[in-house]
Order: structure tokens, then sequence, then C-alpha cells
RNA sequence: GGCCAAGUAGCUCAGUUGGUAGAGCAGCGGAUUGAAAAUCCGUGUGUCGGUGGUUCAAUUCCGCCCUUGGCCA
């Protein structure tokens, strides 16, 4: 079986002009790897490859929801995997290539069996957070599963909520479901892991202001405009806490100027990117196979050649 | 040219009634199991514009100089 191609990396690393190259030379067909850019009407905020680069290419997981919905990490695995073996069946590579590495390492290694988002539930806890503090759900945690209450730190709203969520709908402390990874290896066949790591930081910032003010000189603030005309948006989902449309919204709605919403546009980006960089030095990352074979000198190539 | 104000962390600023300084943001490091472009944890030495003086001790008081902004010529 052909190897599967994972090319990663952080935001503006120039991993989808190699995605490009690379699946141009090697037949292959790209599965986006991105938790923003599965949200249709925003492209130019997530730089989601353009019209004719998709018509060149084939690409998957892109444009799967309305703005308005939410994705998760299980549904990618389950979309990611049927796209592989969608690829594979008709002889051609499939190249993965994106910045969430949360996917990454789902699919590589599996997600424990557990129960999806209940938005009644989560409704439910957020209005306890908002009349007694993130801390007071914290011990509650901490009496229906002090394993996972030891390991949050009482102010991660977030974990701490599905954390309550799991144990609410299962009756089980998420640390004993957790236990178990329910692996799946053989879905993704071999694979060969590419990592696109900036060498210098200073230049890599460089490039994330110049790709913000590019993204709003296309006019991102106008896109969010006529999202927000089209659907009923609200601050808190998904989409909308991507980087950039966040900053946009506190912009249209005049929370903050032009500049303002430049500057922490770009900084947003910057935080982003280093968060990736620390997914991709950490153990977790020797998940993926030690990039061995001459693909990894050919991209090296094209990177160069191409920058 | 004269007068006034301001020069303190990358940025915006606070502060020390004289005992060499601290917030926010940014940056940096880390965590990461159905919202992950999310969520969270950790991290603050900087000729306190320069230089002379007073003092046991000056970023703080005084003189001179430099820079920036404003007003007057």
């Amino acid at each position: 079986m052909q190897p599967a191609i994972l090319l990663m990396g952080p935001t503006a690393s120039g991993k989808s002009a190699l995605a490009m190259a690379l699946a141009q030379r090697l037949g292959g067909e790209i599965v986006s790897v991105d938790s923003a850019q599965v949200y249709r009407g925003m492209d130019i905020g997530t730089a989601k490859p353009s019209v004719a680069e998709q018509a060149r290419i084939p690409h998957h997981l892109i444009d799967l929801l309305e703005p308005t919905q939410a994705y998760s990490a299980a549904m990618f695995v389950r979309d990611a995997q049927a796209a592989v073996a969608a690829i594979r069946s008709r002889g051609r590579m499939p190249i993965l290539v994106g910045g969430t590495m949360l996917y990454f390492k789902a699919l590589q290694e599996g997600l424990s069996a557990l129960p999806q988002a209940d938005a009644a539930i989560r409704a439910e806890l957020d209005a306890w957070a908002a009349r007694d503090g993130w801390p007071a759900l914290h011990a509650e945690l901490a009496r229906v599963d002090p394993v996972t209450a030891a390991r949050l730190p009482p102010g991660d709203a977030q974990r701490i909520q599905r954390a309550l969520e799991v144990q609410r709908i299962t009756g089980l402390p998420l640390s004993q479901l957790q236990g178990h990874r329910a692996a799946t290896p053989s879905a993704l066949g071999p694979t060969v892991a590419i990592a696109l790591v900036p060498e210098d930081r200073a230049r890599l910032h460089a490039a994330i202001a110049q790709r913000f003010d590019s993204m709003l000189a296309q006019g991102l603030v106008d896109e969010l405009r006529d999202l927000r005309q089209r659907y009923a948006l609200a601050e808190g989902m998904p989409s909308m806490r991507c980087v950039g449309y966040r900053q946009a919204w506190a912009f249209i709605d005049g929370d903050i100027d032009a500049a303002t919403l430049r500057e922490r546009g770009v900084a947003a980006t910057r935080q982003l990117a280093k968060r990736q960089l620390t997914w991709l030095r950490s153990p977790a990352a020797s998940m993926f196979d030690p990039a061995a074979s001459g693909l990894v000198e050919a991209a090296s190539a094209l990177v160069a050649s191409s920058s």
C-alpha cells in the first residue's frame, strides 16, 4: 500500500504550497487537517485553497459545515479515514496537510470511546459557572472524578466542562473511560510524516504579519459581515473563535479600531503558531513515523525552491 | 531662541515622601482524548534618556546636555 503523507507545521509555514507541489508530483489528493477550513464561507481568514487550486488537485474535508455548526476531533477521524480510504481506492496518494495537531494525534492514536458533546448539558454547566465560577465546577469534578480533577487546573473551563459532561452522560468518571484508547492504526496504513519547522522565529513572525495584512486587504472584515448577515452567528460559536474572525467580530461591533484589529489578529496568529510548534516538539509528536524515506529530501528541495 | 510637559521592560504606563522597580499587553516555555485557530499552566534585570553634583546611599533631589510633544516668539 502506498504511504499516506502527513504534512504538519505551524500556520504560515508554507504547508499548503508544499502539499500542492507534492500532490502534483506524486499523483496525490489532499486531505485538510484543519479545524477552521471545514466551515463554508470562511475562506479568507482560514487561507482556504482557492477554487482554482481545488480544481487542480482534489481537496477533502473543506467546506463541510455551516459556520453555525460544530465539528470535532471524532468527526475528523471518521471523515479523514473515509477520505484516505477513498483516495487509496483510486490508486492515488493521500496527502494529509494542516495545523490542527490534535486531529493528527487523534487520527494516529485513536480516541477513547466517549459520548459526543451535548449542547443542553453544556448550556447548563455554563449557567452554573456564570453563577459560581469555574472553581466551583472544579470542586464538583473533584467529587465525581478526583483523578481528572487533580489533573486539571481550576481555571481550565473547557476541560472541566467536558469531564463533567461525560460523567453526567455515562455515569462514569472520564478518567476511567479514557483508560483504553480505541487505536485505529490499520485505518491509516503506512505513513510518512513531514514537519515544517521554521528555522527562524522572527521570519515566521514576519510572514504571519504579512499574511494577516493580506487577509485584511482581501476583505476579511467584509467576509465576516456577510456571514453575520446570512447566518445567526454568535460570538461563542467554534467557528467564530477562529483566529482573525474573533478579532474582526470585535471590530465590526465597534469594540476595537482597525489598528487594534490588525495588532490583535497578528498576535493571535503568532500565539497559534507557538502552540503548534509546542505540539511538534512534544513527546506526542514522536508517535509519527520518523520520516525516513527520500520523500523528505524531495520535500525539502521543493520547499527550498518555492521560497 | 524662550517657557512648559514627558523620557522607567518590546509597547502602553504605574511607582519609589532617597534604600537600584511593577502591572496590562506582547514575547518565551509547557500541557493538550468529541469546541483544539479552542482552553489552560508557568515565566518579568530593565545602563529607571545621558552626564556631573549633594548624600552613607540617587531611578527618585539639584545643575547641565540630549530626545520628543505642546505653547510663545
